[in-house]
DNA sequence: TCTGGGGTCCTAGGACCC
DNA sequence: TCTGGGGTCCTAGGACCC
C-alpha cells in the first residue's frame, strides 16, 4: 500500500489570528512582534506586510524602516495556543494519526483511508472548508509519500495552498525548488555547498556517496542525499530523544551589574522548576546561556547526582556557572537557565533520604498549585475587566 | 539593519571502564 | 614498555526549525 501523509501549515498564522480577532487589521500590513525601540525580531507577518519586505526574524529596527505604516502588536501566545488546539482537533477528525509539529503545523497519516474517507485532494479540500469555516483562518496543505513531501508541498502553493506531490514526479518537484530552499538547509550549509560549486540538487545526485561524505561529513551527506532524491531524511521524530526546558530572557540594555543578573537567575530558577514540575520530569542537568554585548553566545552545564528538586538548589547552582563563565569582561546581552536530559517518565527517583531539599520542594509543589489557580483567577479578572 | 525565545539533533573530544 | 577497541556518559558548540 502507498504511503499518503498530510502536511497541513498554517498561513501567516500568528497574523491571521489578530486579522481574524481584530477585523480592522484585515488588508493591512499587520507585524506581530517586533515592537518599535524594543530589541527583538518579528515573529509573523501578514502578506500585506510582506510586500514590504517584511519577514519574520526580521529585527524590529529593520522591519520599522521598511514597514513604517505597518500595524504593530505584540505576541499573544496564549491566543494562538488556543486557535492552534481548535485546529488540531480538526485535523484530528479526518485522520487516524496527528503529529504536531509546531503551533502551527502538523502531520496527518493518511496512509490506507482512501477507501473511508476519499481521495487525498479531496480530503484535504475538506480540512480546509472546515478549518475556514469553524476559525475563519486558511490553511495551506500538502500532500505527498512522505513528510518530507508533503512539507515542502505545504509551501508550494501557499497561502490557501494545495498541493500534491504525484508519484513518479517526486525528482522533478525537487527540481522544481531551488535547493537553498529545501526544508533543513540553512544559512550554514547553503554557504558551505555554494563554496563546494553545488547549487542544485541534481549536482548532489551525481556526487558519489564517498565524495559527499569528505566535503560534508557522514550524517550531512546522508542528509543532502535524500532530501535530492525527495526522501525523507526524517524530518519529524516520533519520540525526541531527550527533552529540555528553559527560560532566557534578553535585556533591553546590556547588563554590568552582578545583582541584577543574580535577581534574573534566581527568577529564571523558579521558572524553570516550575516548569519542569508541572510536566512532571525530572532533571539532573542545568545549563546556564549567556550572550555578551559582542553577541558572543556560550554555554555551561553541570550534571548532579540526583535531580533538582527545589529553586533554590536551581538558583546556587546557577550561579556557581555563572561565577565559572562570566569574567565581567563583557556585559551581559542575554541570560538563559534551562534544563537538560530530563526524564520524563515521570520515575524521576526521589533520594532514599529525606534530603534538605524534600521541604523546600513540597513547598514550591504547594505554591505551584497556587499559581496555576492565581493564573486562572487572573484570567478571570481579566475576563471581568473587559465586560463594559 | 543589529540581531527573540523555545526547542531538537549532531559532532567531537575527554573521562572512565572493561 | 607500549598501547587495542568498544561502550557510555558528559560537555560545549553549532546547525536548524518555527
Amino acid at each position: 500500500m502507498d504511503s499518503v501523509y498530510f502536511c497541513a501549515d498554517m498561513d501567516a498564522f500568528f497574523a491571521s489570528v489578530e486579522q481574524h480577532d481584530n477585523p480592522d487589521y484585515m488588508g493591512k500590513p499587520l507585524i506581530v512582534g517586533g515592537l518599535e525601540g524594543h530589541r527583538g525580531v518579528v515573529s509573523a507577518c501578514s502578506y500585506e506586510a510582506r510586500k514590504f519586505g517584511v519577514h519574520s526574524a526580521m529585527p524590529a529596527a529593520t522591519a520599522h524602516k521598511l514597514c513604517p505604516d505597518g500595524i504593530f502588536v505584540p505576541v499573544r501566545m496564549k491566543r494562538y495556543k488556543e486557535v492552534s488546539d481548535h485546529i488540531m482537533e480538526i485535523f484530528s477528525r479526518f485522520a487516524p494519526e496527528v503529529i504536531q509539529n509546531s503551533i502551527d503545523e502538523a502531520f496527518l497519516d493518511m496512509t490506507g483511508t482512501e477507501k473511508l474517507m476519499g481521495k487525498p485532494e479531496e480530503v484535504a479540500a475538506r480540512i480546509k472548508a472546515c478549518v475556514k469555516e469553524e476559525t475563519g483562518l486558511t490553511v495551506s496543505i500538502g500532500i505527498g509519500e512522505n513528510r518530507y513531501l508533503a512539507k515542502l508541498a505545504s509551501d508550494y502553493r501557499k497561502p490557501d495552498g494545495l498541493y500534491q506531490v504525484k508519484k513518479g514526479q517526486e525528482i522533478e518537484f525537487i527540481d522544481s525548488i531551488p535547493l537553498k530552499k529545501l526544508w533543513g538547509i540553512g544559512k550554514s550549509t547553503w554557504a558551505h555547498l555554494e563554496k563546494s560549486g553545488i547549487s542544485t540538487a541534481a549536482q548532489i545526485r551525481n556526487l558519489s556517496d564517498t565524495l559527499m561524505e569528505g566535503m560534508f561529513g557522514k550524517g550531512a551527506a546522508e542528509f543532502l542525499k535524500a532530501i535530492a532524491y525527495g526522501k525523507d531524511p526524517g524530518i519529524c521524530m516520533p519520540e525526541p530523544k531527550s527533552r529540555s526546558v528553559s527560560n532566557e530572557t534578553t535585556f533591553e540594555q546590556d547588563v554590568g551589574d552582578y545583582a541584577v543578573l543574580k535577581d534574573t537567575l534566581l527568577w529564571l530558577s523558579h521558572q524553570i522548576l516550575f516548569r519542569l514540575l508541572e510536566k512532571g520530569w525530572s532533571s539532573k542537568t542545568l545549563a546556564l546561556k549567556l550572550r555578551l554585548d559582542n553577541f558572543s553566545t556560550s554555554t555551561i552545564q553541570i550534571t548532579q547526582d540526583n535531580a533538582f528538586t527545589s529553586a533554590e538548589e536551581v538558583f546556587q547552582a546557577s550561579l556557581l556557572l555563572l561565577q565559572k563563565k562570566w569574567d565581567r569582561r563583557h556585559n551581559v546581552r542575554l541570560i538563559g537557565l534551562g534544563f537538560q536530559n530530563a526524564d520524563i517518565t515521570g520515575a524521576g527517583q526521589p533520594s532514599l533520604f529525606e534530603d534538605i531539599h524534600e521541604k523546600q520542594n513540597k513547598v514550591e509543589k504547594a505554591v505551584l498549585k497556587l499559581n496555576s489557580r492565581f493564573r486562572q483567577n487572573q484570567m478571570i479578572k481579566a475576563a471581568l475587566l473587559k465586560k463594559p
